[in-house]
DNA sequence: TGTACATCAGTGAACGCGCGTTCACTGATGTAC
DNA sequence: TGTACATCAGTGAACGCGCGTTCACTGATGTAC
């Protein structure tokens, strides 16, 4: 069959979706191709008309992934950070709601520990990424911090946090931990204090 | 060929050890029974003698891990903590050559992401171990802090920040983030100062 | 002391299975005449 | 307007491979006599 001109290229959007959600659900090497190319009503061998081979898919996925985080943390303020942004952000992060639907959640706690091992053209798509993901997440600290490194910390933090939450079986254990960090986060970074007299985090 | 006494059970100690190397260093999925015992000098049907299946020693390799985590927080101190374990803790964790030597560092940054994904069985032994290991690192807090509530937040932070380090493809990128986080946990943690006037975590 | 036997940790062929990747092929449709 | 053809996104059989797991077997040695 022939196609419309931008079916192609549409598709190739499909399937990264797809692989983005699947990647951070069910993890990289438990989705196969076969699985991918199924769950969009296609065949796998159609696959490598789109992409060269699953690690190039897998880096792509990760860079898109975190480019939409980015995206997020950035859209909705026009003219510099509301007041309460950087609150919000943490709210929504350590959330039960993001800890029980990681398929459209950040990639950090769920691909991190897999994108180590990963060869390089991957792990490079994800640090450029990261990057972006950083820059966007401290242009929303006050200004009175030291912005970019505060940024670290807390991305690394939250992330941290949010994979520990997933991966524990006690669920009083796991709604501590995004609780305990939510406070602590929001009170070390988002509360409008005046640099001298900084949040405690107790 | 018959075999001393304690012969099985020394094997047994031997596969643990290798898989809860070989899976911190490699990943559960990249680690197979063939290649694990291979490297024992064993071949693989002798695994079943030993373990039920994969899952299970999967099982015990992270609660292995853990465990021998927990008791290098403990061991050194036999009457409290002296002044400035913590402080040491943080800072051979987040240091380069934890960062480089995945095989004998901690479970978390290495499976954690993994675990989230795996049955039951293996969810259930990492968190009965981690309830440890955060106990031991609570053991470790200066007193006037909420020790329980700390030890999470800096247990997920640390694991969060070495996960990334690891994941990441810049080097100056990956070492600022451990220098960064170490030095913010330690001001926010390990500093000695009184319970009103809480390190900044500037 | 010497001999026959029971033990059992470890062996390795075999099982069914799914993976990533390749490639000759299909067939609906836009285009050229 | 009608017809022949070129295009090319998607198909599905086939490739070599390694996986987790099973099981009949091996053979050195402790033990019983």
């Amino acid at each position: 069959m022939r196609y419309p001109k931008e079916h192609k290229e549409e598709t190739r959007r499909r399937i990264l979706d797809a692989a983005s959600w699947a990647f951070r659900a069910h993890g990289v090497a438990e989705v196969s191709i076969g699985d991918l190319m199924r769950s969009l009503g296609l065949t796998h061998g159609g696959f490598y008309a789109h992409f060269p081979s699953k690690e190039a898919l897998v880096a792509e996925a990760c860079r898109r992934g975190l480019d939409q985080a980015a995206e997020r943390l950035t859209a909705p303020l026009d003219g510099g950070p509301p007041e309460g942004a950087l609150r919000q952000v943490i709210d929504s992060y350590l959330d039960a709601r993001h800890r029980d639907t990681p398929a459209t959640g950040c990639v950090m706690p769920a691909l991190a520990g897999d994108i180590a091992r990963e060869p390089g053209e991957v792990r490079h798509a994800f640090t450029e990424a990261l990057q972006a993901y950083l820059a966007a997440l401290a242009a929303l600290m006050p200004s009175w911090h030291g912005r970019a490194d505060d940024a670290l910390v807390l991305a690394s933090g939250m992330a941290g946090a949010l994979m520990l939450a997933r991966a524990v079986d006690d669920p009083d254990l796991s709604d501590r931990l995004l609780a305990v960090c939510r406070s602590f986060y929001t009170t070390a970074f988002a509360d409008n204090e005046a640099p001298d007299g900084l949040a405690s985090p107790a």
